[in-house]
DNA sequence: AGCAATTCCTATCAAAGCAGTAGGAAAATG
DNA sequence: CATTTTCCTACTGCTTTGATAGGAATTGCT
């Protein structure tokens, strides 16, 4: 499951990505106010998107923050691995920040490991496909098949 | 990611499927030891997976678990629901367990919920597709590309 | 009947993660 | 200089995770 963080800051991003066409430096606190986040909570979570190189920022008045790349090169999955980490389902089958489970008594012999990176590519397929961009054009965001 | 508690369930059921063919019940101090579990935790991992109907139990000497199914009747995402709940990365996601998310302001206008709907079957297309009996059979249980 | 093997039940616990709160420092604008 | 806004540090309560412990209940064997 995916932490409230991580659905909040999918979508903050969106309403950056909106809402700062023009360049516009766009304001923690509209954001929160806009969908039902404590302020204090979302600057947590923006700050971690600014160091992850998703966001850029500005302090004060007229300040705010806006998209470090164009919304259609930030993927969903960005956002996400931001904040909860690795999309994967074991530490052994993520591309992002493999490391060996804590668990495993031999990764070479390991019977899940392959099953897991199957399941790994298969949401990554989806997370990754899919721009902030596009979840704003296409209401309900399925690229492929309508 | 998975808990501790699924991959050994997982690993359990393996064991259960592969020393248990001949109807014989498989202990559970043995499943523990091969794979480097300590014995009570594993005994509530079991019970649990008993209690959801993937596992019959015996009591007494010569006791212990057998499937209660055929192996290539569960799958591998039956087992980590019994021990994690639901694949899906929301809970408006999930098809075995819908939930409304805590944090949804208004789930019939939620942006996410559509993609993640798509994530929840692209795991679950995986996950559902591969038993305990391909598992064994495989090694590395790719059933689809090799 | 009695003993050993084995699952089953309840309770407890330490550590970590999650969700949020609080206060104020630093920087930019006008 | 006042206001706005991000930024930094610290704290807190709650839940989950990953166990551990002791013993009750059941079954098989002799």
């Amino acid at each position: 499951m995916l932490s409230s963080k991580a659905k909040y800051a999918v979508r903050a991003a969106l309403q950056v990505a909106e809402l700062g066409r023009d360049a516009d430096w766009v304001q923690v606190a509209g954001i929160a106010q806009r969908e039902a986040i404590s302020r204090k909570f979302l600057e947590a979570i923006l700050v971690r998107l600014r160091d992850e190189g998703l966001l850029e920022s500005r302090r004060g008045a007229q300040g705010g923050y806006r998209l470090a790349r164009a919304a259609a090169q930030i993927s969903v999955a960005d956002v996400i691995r931001c904040i909860d980490g690795p999309l994967a389902l074991t530490p052994c089958a993520s591309r992002t920040r493999y490391g060996q489970c804590r668990d495993c008594v031999d990764v070479s012999r390991c019977r899940l490991q392959p099953l897991m990176q199957q399941a790994r590519d298969a949401v990554a397929a989806v997370l990754e496909n899919c721009s902030l961009a596009a979840l704003i054009a296409a209401p309900g965001c399925v690229p492929l098949d309508v």
